[in-house]
DNA sequence: TTATTGTTTCAATATTTCCAGAAACAACGA
DNA sequence: TCGTTGTTTCTGGAAATATTGAAACAATAA
């Protein structure tokens, strides 16, 4: 991923709206919603939204398909792992004991994972 | 942590400038350094990395300490933790099995901790 | 005290982003 | 074809951010 890509995909997430729809997406899970559907939820007018979709597309963080009228909205989990991969890796960079309070802190939150591997 | 900090971290990473002090703190660890040193590594005037470093310390991703004549500065990993936490638990919200491919890809690049665990 | 070094704040300009009305585009049904 | 629904693009003005010279502030030494 490129440094434009990541700064793209933080730049999106730095907003209310887009951190709001960002959320519904990943919680909406892969298939997604359409664009009209996410402007009703949140209630932002549609070519508002639009522009935001833009911007957190242009950050790999979301995918657009078109499904006859509608432009289905999905998170892009793959743009958000390279997020936490970019954040985790700088972090432990060589020093993998300054990782170890991180990952213990992740791995819990994933629903018990922690414990199969 | 308030998702206006959140905003404020995502928008910190979300410059040049700043994702490269981010970069070059990470790296340098808790002893962290003088903001002279950083604007020097860096090439960008003192005055103009002082206002970059206000926004990263806004969006909690570095702490600040004097030392003397000097104020260090040092990445904040408890900041970044969040950042990774946040972007991991509404991933993994609810579906633990949508989160395993994260983790997996996680976990490698923390220096073979995965082994341990 | 004065001088020196390190850093931040102030002020002003340039650039970018945000928002939403209006218009255009796309897909479908009648 | 025409009309309707869903979505994006265009446009322009308001608001926020970036940059840097100059001034102020902080700590120390002489």
């Amino acid at each position: 991923m490129s440094d434009q890509t990541l700064m793209n995909a933080f730049a999106a997430l730095a907003q209310p709206t887009r951190l709001a729809v960002f959320r519904l997406l990943i919680r909406e899970g892969p298939q997604g919603l359409p664009a009209g559907e996410i402007a009703r939820r949140l209630k932002v007018p549609q070519n508002t939204l639009s522009a935001h979709l833009a911007v957190l597309a242009r950050g790999e963080l979301v995918r657009s398909r078109r499904e006859g009228r509608h432009v289905i909205y999905a998170a892009d989990l793959e743009g958000v792992r390279r997020l936490i991969l970019f954040l985790t890796r700088d972090c432990c960079h060589g020093k993998p004991e300054r990782c170890e309070a991180l990952v213990n802190a992740l791995l819990p939150s994933c629903g018990g994972m922690s414990a199969e591997r």
